[in-house]
DNA sequence: ATTGTACTTGACAGCGCTGTCCAATCGACG
DNA sequence: CGTCGATTGGACAGCGCTGTCAAGTACAAT
């Protein structure tokens, strides 16, 4: 166990007091270059590093941003965390994940948490951003956080998403393209702002080209492969079947490749399969998934960047907030249109 | 924003000391019933929740568990997280997530944090339950650890896993059960101590079966849908084809099932597929896969537990350690070998 | 009543750092 | 040469809690 150095060892050897050595940690200004240069190589060859508990502790941040997350596919999960921790890296802050059942008492979960930990903000994934209990909790203990792709009262607080309506539009769009003209769609879970904007997108971009959508095209999913599955079924059931169906996620694109193949029908020659979201899961099927790719890691990256700088919302004034590009991937699942 | 109540305001509220509040908290023995009670009513009264920051630099305890992963699977990573953090909660405890890239500078992820953090403990997931340098750092810092599924070392520290030698063989009879004599194998990552187990239960499986082992029928794999993908190919490729394939983890499963799938074959009756984890992966498909189910939750919720109620190894004695149970999941995609 | 023992409680000193406030130093200008 | 503002450095008081140690209290044994 190397020994615990501290800062009052660090100005010793380099012969200033602790205090200089704190604003040449936190680049204060007015510190002689002279100086700062001095301190510096007294940290490295001591190979210094501060104590976060007795920042946070003496000072106004704690260095941890949190994520809450509520069950959401774990290739989301993953990527959000990934994304979030390449940027709090680089300003040394450290990130708590907090899984919420939002079925369970949400209260009971995040007031506890939120009051000992005192993070310097929260980041906060679907279908959370837009929990009436926790956004009511981080406002009380004056937390900070941003929403990722929240589904309403955009004005409450900042925000980072992407154009899920403009994806959703350009995907349909990239189907008719290929001549398809009966087009089956999933919409995605009701709790999730995105899957409005999803599913707007696409009846948008119906109508723009001038095809009817009807009714016993439209199903109602859960973002989950069974929920695809079972909208397949009833998509599919009938004699006189869509030639492609768009899937408000990979999950439920690839419930809907499971019938597909079930049913032995040749992808995409006779069926179009496209998804939104671009998970891990997208390449692991035959044919890979034409789909939309979520810039999910940019977006927490982006996230944890406004919280770390400390988002500040002026009376008035809309909450500084980002959206980010998408990207159509398009892969084989989608092709012509049988004639 | 609450006002911040702390061990003060609790203390003069129930007329002691803050020392004996303290003691409530940390429930340490030798407070009257009496005392203890009215302690708890105020704080319970007063919502007083105690900072993190403030315990960990006075005591000894940081409140806070590390859990270190390096892009397994994002199932695997979120199983973990939510088994960990399920214990966690019951002591207060917090879980920092770490993602380390072992083909980066290693020492330098994981130094710095170790200082700054000082955290209880660290989990330690494959492939880093074997990184030479992880383990050395963790030592070095004095930081506690357990490792998930190791591979060798076995008496250096405590550790967490289940049986995936006998795993793979009850496995690998499941199949022959089933009357199939000519099994194909796809070994895993060869950085994973499971993936050696894996392959001597199968091994172990077949000898004691009476059945040949073929040179032609084992492949190696990485863990990865493509490796497995590959794999399959070669595996399947002849004109003498297999009657089964175990793959040592799911997602090679899952691109062995996308190499049947595109051949055409009837699975299971032209073949039949076994994965091992039973990642969410294993439902998403058609069939869905036979697979083991690993206890991955269980271990990092005993992994844990066991960093919270601190891991004492005593000298000579082998490191406190727990085997946990695997279970056999059938489903769909083995059946009866072809005749 | 005295001593012993075990149990309860509290005073106090930090943990390692930042924020506040004051002192010293340095130029440049009158 | 003195003065003033700007720059740079340091002393010191906590942040909220736990560890140490000593004092107080109750009750049984002497």
């Amino acid at each position: 166990m190397s020994a615990k150095i501290t800062i009052h060892d660090v100005a010793r050897e380099s012969g200033v007091s602790i205090k200089t050595v704190s604003r040449v940690l936190n680049r204060e200004p007015n510190v002689k270059a002279d100086t700062r240069d001095r301190v510096q190589a007294t940290v490295a060859a001591l190979n210094y590093r501060p104590n976060i508990s007795a920042r946070s502790l003496a000072g106004s941040k704690a260095y941890l941003i949190g994520v809450f997350f509520d069950n959401p596919s774990p290739g989301y999960v993953t990527d959000v965390q990934l994304g979030a921790i390449a940027r709090c890296r680089q300003e040394g802050y450290h990130l708590i994940v907090e899984p919420i059942d939002s079925t369970g008492d949400v209260e009971a979960q995040v007031a506890p948490m939120l009051a000992t930990l005192r993070m310097d903000g929260v980041i906060l994934t679907p279908p959370l951003s837009d929990h009436p209990v926790v956004l009511a909790a981080l406002e009380r203990e004056g937390v900070a956080y941003v929403r990722i792709a929240p589904g309403g009262e955009i004005d409450r607080a900042p925000w980072v998403s992407m154009d899920d309506r403009l994806a959703a539009y350009e995907m349909t769009k990239h189907l008719i393209g290929l001549g398809h003209k009966d087009i089956g769609f999933i919409i995605g879970h009701p709790d999730h702002g995105a899957s409005a904007r999803r599913h707007q997108g696409f009846i948008d971009a119906m109508r723009d080209a001038g095809l009817p959508i009807r009714d016993d095209r439209v199903e109602q999913g859960w973002f989950s492969f069974r929920s695809g599955f079972e909208a397949a079924e009833k998509l599919l059931g009938g004699a006189d079947r869509p030639t492609a169906i768009f899937a408000s996620n990979d999950d439920m694109a690839l419930g809907v490749m499971a019938v597909a193949n079930r049913m032995r029908l040749d992808l995409p020659a006779q069926l179009s399969v496209a998804g939104f979201d671009d998970t891990p899961g997208a390449k692991i099927t035959w044919p890979q998934l034409t789909t939309v790719r979520q810039p999910i890691a940019a977006m927490a990256g982006a996230a944890a960047d406004m919280l770390m700088r400390g988002v500040e919302q002026e009376e008035g004034a809309p909450p500084p907030s980002r959206l980010l590009d998408f990207e159509l991937v398009v892969r084989e699942s989608t092709g012509p249109a049988a004639v």
